[in-house]
DNA sequence: ACCTAAAAGCTATCCCTTTGCGTTAGCCGA
DNA sequence: TCGGCTAACGCAAAGGGATAGCTTTTAGGT
């Protein structure tokens, strides 16, 4: 759902669809993305505007799947030997990722130019897989106790995309260790 | 915030604010928000469109101050006689007003245009401002055991944004009330 | 190898965006 | 109350991005 469904996948279109979303991180490295317009985009891609246009819609859907590419996870979480630690781990990195500078961008991109959703919901598939890995390692080890994934997104991942959406102050990876222990210990609030 | 800094507040430039802001509401009515763009805000407004790049900057700036008016709160929590039942009524109609169609746009324009975060920032300090009255009720009766103000907005709040914005299906008043039994109760995932 | 249709190229036009300059109007001190 | 100061707005022109019709190319199927 990332590139546009393609009725022709293969040959030309996948062509200029990889050379059109190089040329927007090229761009977006080299000049930052606030220089980035369609017809730039274009000439670097080898590309007429039109093309782009015509595929993505606008700058927007196109810097949304961009940014979505982007934020796909590119390891799988570390194994720390138990659920707890597994967990900490791999919530402090995605909050270090989640938060940064770049990060920011890239979720603003994705949420952005996206009116059916179909990029948020990748982002947040993302997430939910990474949980699920960590989780399923948890029940072959016969780790009892585990929390549901649901569980987890709503009181970890949320919490954390809440604050950096809408709260920039105040995230540090004390705080990314508290939602976990209050996920898998219960407390309440 | 939500109004850019006059270093005039009052006169024209208030004038000026308040007729833009209800031409933007008035042709988002009329027309949808897909038709609007500065040109045609200026003309309903009676002002230029460079009054308007100049006082925003762009389209989307505009109508993230535009949305974030619309998602002030324009009531205050019903009360119920107690906390549980406060808090759950709250929630309900947090999330009926935020996940609808209108809701949904408002905080995606809110989110958008929105360079500093200072929008976004209003969105949640507006929430904020609800769940303190609710428990600031529920300590003046006496009642003990009520969450901090904090817990609420991430295991209750942010849940429920994280929804809207990244998993738009499986959203439901029942959702909404577990979300609180959960906070209010401490039970584990 | 041909035929078909989807996708990209090309071009012209529209109008949004930007910028410089002149004018107006609100604020403040005398 | 009056006059000066300055931010904010109106105006107009130029530049460029967005859009649409039409043609050309290319991939996939027979």
């Amino acid at each position: 759902m990332s590139p546009k469904p393609m009725a022709r996948p293969g040959g030309r279109s996948a062509r200029v669809q990889a050379s059109v979303h190089a040329a927007v991180r090229e761009l977006e490295a080299e000049q930052g993305r606030a220089a980035l317009t369609v017809p730039l985009v274009a000439a670097r891609a080898g590309v007429t505007p039109s093309t782009i246009y015509r595929r993505w819609g606008d700058l927007q859907e196109l810097l949304s799947d961009v940014a979505v590419e982007r934020l796909r996870p590119d390891t799988e979480p570390a194994d720390h030997g138990d659920l707890r630690a597994d967990l900490t781990a791999w919530t402090e990195q995605f909050l270090d990722e989640m938060s940064s500078t770049a990060g920011r961008a890239y979720i603003r991109d994705a949420l952005l130019g996206d009116p059916d959703g179909g990029n948020a919901g990748q982002c947040s598939a993302y997430a939910a897989a990474q949980v699920d890995l960590v989780l399923a390692r948890a029940h072959e080890r016969g780790e009892d106790g585990a929390p549901a994934r649901e569980a987890v997104l709503d009181h970890v991942v949320a919490p954390i995309m809440y604050r950096i959406l809408f709260r920039p102050e105040g995230l540090s990876a004390e705080y990314a260790r508290e939602l976990v222990e209050r996920t898998l210990d219960g407390l309440p609030g």
